[in-house]
DNA sequence: TCACTGACGGGGC
DNA sequence: CGCCCCGCCAGTG
């Protein structure tokens, strides 16, 4: 756990109902626009940072669900987001651009 | 130290 | 958005 992690938990605490945002946004709001996987490296601690941060509204630049295997079920990760208004087509997000959140 | 592995992204085809 | 390659870098053994 160092200060990079905090930041990535602190922009995906961010992230507004409804909406998604993509590994790589943030890894370039932080400034490390190439280390991107860096970012979803720092998934798989989040739950020890803070089980309440909205991990799934994450998704990777084609609108794929391609974390959802980390949740506590396969399905779950699809379930929280058509909760929040946003249809899935064989884990991809439809009308991804129109979804999008940027870091601010 | 080395090798390998990713919740990734961009570019090429 | 199919496939492949390369850059990226922390964690692991």
């Amino acid at each position: 756990m160092n200060d990079f992690y905090i930041r990535i938990y602190e922009v995906v605490q961010q992230i507004p109902y409804g909406k998604v945002c993509t590994y790589g946004d943030i890894a370039e709001f932080l400034g490390t626009k190439s280390s991107s996987r860096l970012v979803g490296y720092a998934m798989n601690n989040i739950h020890a940072y803070n089980s309440e941060l909205p991990a799934h509204r994450v998704v990777n630049r084609l609108g794929m669900l391609t974390g959802k295997f980390h949740f506590e079920t396969p399905t779950l990760m699809q379930q929280l987001l058509e909760n929040e208004g946003i249809v899935i087509k064989n884990d991809i997000i439809q009308d991804f651009e129109n979804k999008r959140w940027f870091p601010k």
